[in-house]
DNA sequence: GTCTATACGCCGATAGAC
DNA sequence: GTCTATCGGCGTATAGAC
C-alpha cells in the first residue's frame, strides 16, 4: 500500500489533537468534521478511514484534551505546593481564554450531559483521574474531618464551576474577580487542612 | 383583530416557558424552534411573530430558568438555615434529573460560552442576581477575613461546579457520592464563618 | 489513505393564505 | 396570530476515483 502504518497514525493524531482544541473551544455541536479536518491537513473525505463517527472521536478528543491539560502535564511529582500553583495557573484568564491547552473537565462540562454514555465514559475517567492524582497527595498530611478524596473533589468542582462561569461572563472584571475569589478560597481551604 | 393582546401575551410566555425547560435540557443546538413551538403547542411558523431571532430566545429563556429555579422560588426571607436547606435540595439527585425546574447556571454554563454578548448578559445577571442575595444574608455574621460576596460566590460556584460535573458522568453512584461531598464541605464551609 | 462529489436530512428564517 | 409551504444553507455520512 502507498501508504505506511505509521503515516495513518500521525493524520489519526493530528485530527485528535485538532478535535481536542476546537470541541474545547466552540462545543460539539458547533464544529463540523469538515473544520476539524480542515485544521488536521485533511479533507472531510478522509475522515470516516479514522473513526467512525463524530460521537466517538468526541470521545477520544476528550481524553486528548486531558492529557495536554495543566493538571496532567505539569502534574508529575506533586506535592502541596505545586497544587498551589497549578490553581492559580488553572484560576487564570489565559486558561480561560484558551490561550494554554485547556481542562475539559470545565470547558466541556453542560456539553457532555447532552451525550451518550461512551462520551461520559470517557469525562468521568477524566475527572477521576483528576481526583486520584490530588487525593494520593493530600492524603499524607490530612485533616482528622474529611477524607483526602472529598477534599480533592471541593477543589476539582470549585476550579471547575470557576472557569466555566467565567467563560460565559463578558465583563472581563467580572471575570478576574471571580477567578481571585476563588483562588484565595482555595488556598485558603488547603492551608487549613494542612 | 381576532386576537387580542392578553392572548398574544400567553402565547409569548408559553414559548418562554417551554424553551427554558427545553434548552436546559438539551442545549441550545439540539433543540429546534420547531420542538419549542411544538412544547407551546403551536406551530413554527408563529414563532417569529413572538421573537426576533432563536439566540434572542435563548436569552430570554435563561432569564425565564432562573425566576423558576430554587434559590429564586424560595429564596425569600433568606437565612442561613434556609440557605442550608436549599444547598441540599440545589446538590440533589431530582434537580441533577431536572425533575424539578433547574438552574441555568449549572445547566447552560458552558453552552453560554459560545453565544453572543447579548446571551452572555443574561447569564451574567442571573449570576450577579443569586450572589446578591446569598451575600446579602451572609453579611451581618461574617468572617474576619472573608467578604459575604466572596463567600457567596465559593458557594455558588461549588453548586455550579458540582451539578454541572453530577449531569456529565453515567454512574448514578459516583453522582451521589459527588452531591454528598459538595454538601458536606459547604456546609462545613458555612458553619465555619458564622 | 485521501481526494472530490453527492445523497439525504434537518434547521433557521421567510412568504402568503386565513 | 397562527397556519402550511418553501427557500437556502449546512450537517453527517457515503461512494468511487486515484
Amino acid at each position: 500500500m502507498p501508504y505506511s502504518a505509521d503515516h495513518k497514525k500521525q493524520s489519526r493524531e493530528r485530527i485528535r489533537m485538532a478535535a481536542a482544541e476546537l470541541f474545547c473551544r466552540y462545543g460539539f455541536d458547533q464544529v463540523s468534521i469538515t473544520q476539524v479536518m480542515k485544521h488536521a491537513k485533511m479533507t472531510h473525505g478522509a475522515f470516516y478511514a479514522h473513526f467512525e463517527s463524530k460521537g466517538m472521536l468526541y470521545s477520544e478528543a476528550i481524553r486528548s484534551a486531558a492529557e495536554q491539560s495543566l493538571f496532567v502535564r505539569e502534574g508529575y511529582e506533586l506535592n502541596r505546593e505545586k497544587i498551589i500553583y497549578l490553581i492559580k495557573e488553572y484560576l487564570s484568564l489565559p486558561h480561560v481564554k484558551q490561550e494554554v491547552p485547556p481542562c475539559p473537565l470545565a470547558f466541556l462540562s453542560t456539553d457532555i450531559a447532552h451525550r451518550d454514555e461512551h462520551v461520559k465514559a470517557s469525562y468521568e475517567a477524566v475527572f477521576n483521574g483528576m481526583i486520584n492524582k490530588l487525593s494520593q497527595v493530600l492524603d499524607d498530611s490530612e485533616s482528622a474531618h474529611q477524607s483526602a478524596k472529598s477534599l480533592a473533589q471541593q477543589l476539582v468542582v470549585s476550579l471547575v464551576g470557576t472557569v466555566s462561569i467565567a467563560r460565559s461572563i463578558a465583563d472581563p472584571h467580572a471575570q478576574q474577580t471571580l477567578l481571585d475569589n476563588t483562588k484565595t478560597g482555595l488556598i485558603h481551604l488547603l492551608k487549613n487542612t494542612v
